[in-house]
DNA sequence: CATGCCTACGAGTAA
DNA sequence: CGTAGGCATG
């Protein structure tokens, strides 16, 4: 790749501190992995370099870009290697390789998702005698508090009296210590507490802190402006001597999770003598696009120009329909319209706010035949059957994981919560593989041995998915050979898969997988969440209508403009084709507008769904 | 105490 | 639309 002179000057930075300001396709990307790979060919090792950014598709292709620059390179042993992945990626492996150090029970700790925290939050409610069906203390509302006072870093007692009311506050607080007292005996860790117990660790052991720091002199973070204030007391934890963000804050969109655009906008006061570089050109989409994109956020202070540097067209397409399901037939005669025009499936991406607009798409895709692959969303690991299937491998891998236990246990006729409650109480030493277990359980020690003997991954999902099938039989009635065929495709993909059972759980946990199949000729179907940082030559934005963007839910100043940055991020993901479109009437039957962060002369035209869209044989395949 | 049926309510984005 | 939780029953 040819690099212009700003890429170029940020290639050649060695400062301390670096910030890059980068907008939506002005090579980011591109110049992030050439400055790693400039540095390993100038003689640093690649075990001397972190990177760290959002998603696990960007650490991915980030890591396969620095890899093909430097592939000439000679790796200085085999523990040689680049270290690249989500804040949270990284610290399940910090954590994995002294969990004691962390103040974990041992190293089976198993990580847990947010529904599995919830179930907690109800024991928790349960032992501190709340009446679990008071509005203020439901689970979510709960969590949600908890979690964002660890992202941002702030008070939890005033957080809680804040959104409970002081009256409830003492009693709360009681409710949040029992939910980590549940968690600490289980040996399980939040999604959060990955990002804690390293950022406390580095706090509170200096020696640790400081084998970091020697074992990474060289930081990057990719999509600075996504950080919260857990993220930088680890960056101030890791404190590296080389420390290169790079982020747009056009593109702040984790408001939700605590992200805070001041990170970035207050780098350079944070570390005087900060060097900062702009990169403004765009390679990537024409120029309506970007004028487009400009519009959006024209609004915003921070608003950073985009010019092509392309300077190549693009075609904006306004289209209003009648029903959703009609929109998604739109889009399917779209796909196979360019496809059958020589177009690539995998050039073609759509997009939503949410992810469930997704749904009645993916029912029209699969209707039609047209294979894709879902980023964002519901995935694999979010469905009732594969937990229950998962439930029975934590236990295995973690005997102290009651969580998993209490799932596993009621899969069995004759077994409700009581029962196996009380069976996990007279088994308290977590020795789940012995002793007494009631009734249709009796075999579950036998089959959690066996399991855990077995040789590989692969042998484990076929020994647990023979032993679970009449279960899954029993229990979803009707359903039930699709929910089996599920768990086929899991355990399918575990007799490919490398590595142990704890690589599969973390995997689960952490890079929560939509679909294990990626057939080259599919098109990509996401959220806007989870295309960040991707492009394609066609997109289309599906549900930009009044009533679904921005999201009825976002009500204050601070959101809508998180919307606007939203909606700036959908565009921008384009190159040379943006068809944007909503429903006229939604599923309950509302009229709706455009959305109104659109220009308001955006040409909008009516269009009908073809009914007899044409099958291509290009596009006959699986889903 | 498990289970099945009924009703009422809620529905966001990610790791 | 889907599911979580309440209530009656075995």
């Amino acid at each position: 790749m040819h690099l212009n002179p700003a890429q170029a000057r940020v290639v050649a930075a060695r400062e301390k501190r670096l910030l890059v300001l980068a907008g939506a396709g002005t090579g980011k990307t591109a110049t992030s992995v050439h400055w790693v790979a400039d540095l390993i060919r100038n003689g640093t090792p690649r075990s001397a370099i972190l990177m760290i950014t959002f998603t696990r598709k960007a650490a991915s292709e980030m890591a396969h870009r620095v890899e093909r620059l430097i592939s000439n390179v000679p790796k200085r042993g085999a523990h040689d290697t680049l270290t690249v992945g989500t804040y949270h990626a990284v610290a399940s492996i910090l954590l994995r390789q002294s969990a004691e150090g962390f103040g974990l029970l041992n190293g089976r700790f198993t990580t847990i998702d947010e529904s599995e925290a919830q179930s907690i939050w109800k024991s928790a409610l349960k032992q501190c005698s709340v009446d679990s069906k008071s509005p203020l203390f439901s689970p979510g509302k709960l969590h949600s508090n908890y979690s964002l006072v660890r992202n941002t870093c702030a008070d939890l007692e005033a957080r809680l009296a804040d959104s409970f009311g002081g009256n409830y506050m003492d009693q709360a607080v009681r409710v949040v210590r029992n939910y980590e007292e549940l968690k600490r005996a289980a040996n399980v860790v939040d999604y959060d507490d990955l990002l804690v117990l390293w950022a406390q660790r580095m706090g509170r052991d200096p020696e640790y802190a400081a084998k970091l720091r020697a074992r990474w002199p060289y930081v990057l973070v990719d999509e600075m402006q996504d950080n919260n204030q857990l993220n930088q007391l680890i960056l101030d934890g890791l404190n590296p001597e080389h420390l290169l963000v790079v982020g747009d804050a056009n593109q702040s969109i984790y408001g939700f999770r605590g992200s805070d655009v001041s990170l970035i906008v207050d780098f350079p006061r944070k570390h005087q003598g900060a060097q900062i570089l702009r990169l403004e050109d765009n390679y990537r989409s024409g120029q309506a696009i970007l004028d487009l994109a400009n519009d959006i956020v024209s609004k915003e202070e921070a608003a950073l120009t985009l010019r092509s540097a392309k300077g190549s067209e693009a075609v904006l397409d306004y289209r209003m329909y009648l029903t959703p399901q009609d929109e998604a037939n739109g889009l399917v005669a779209w796909v196979k319209e360019g496809v059958l025009g020589g177009k690539k499936p995998k050039e073609y991406a759509v997009l939503a706010r949410s992810s469930r607009f997704l749904t009645i798409l993916e029912i029209a895709l699969n209707y039609h035949q047209v294979p894709y692959k879902k980023y964002g969303g519901q995935t694999l690991a979010d469905s009732a059957e594969v937990k229950d299937f998962i439930s029975f491998l934590r236990v295995v891998h973690n005997p102290h994981d009651r969580i998993a236990m209490l799932r596993a246990l009621t899969q069995f006729p004759g077994i409700g919560e009581g029962t196996a409650a009380k069976a996990i109480m007279a088994h308290q030493d977590g020795l789940f593989d012995e002793g007494v277990w009631p009734g249709a359980a009796a075999d579950l020690p036998v089959w959690l041995q066996e399991i855990r003997k077995a040789p590989n991954l692969g042998q484990m999902g076929l020994m647990l998915q023979e032993r679970i099938r009449p279960l899954i039989l029993a229990n979803y009635a009707k359903e039930a050979e699709e929910r089996l065929g599920t768990i086929n495709a899991l355990v399918n993909s575990m007799e490919k898969m490398d590595g142990d059972l704890v690589t599969f759980l973390d995997g689960f946990a952490i890079d929560r997988k939509t679909d294990e199949f990626h057939p080259d000729n599919a098109i990509t179907v996401s959220t806007i969440h989870s295309a960040k940082g991707l492009e394609w030559d066609n997109v289309w934005l599906i549900g930009a209508g009044s009533t679904q963007m921005p999201h009825p839910r976002a009500q204050f100043e601070k959101d809508l403009s998180e919307e606007r940055r939203l909606l700036y991020v959908a565009v921008t993901r384009a190159r040379s084709h943006l068809v944007i479109s909503f429903p006229s009437e939604n599923e309950r039957r509302q009229g709706q507008t455009a959305c109104r962060m659109l220009p308001n002369n955006a040409p909008w035209k009516y269009c009908k769904a073809e009914s007899g869209i044409v099958r291509s044989p290009m596009m006959m395949g699986r889903r």
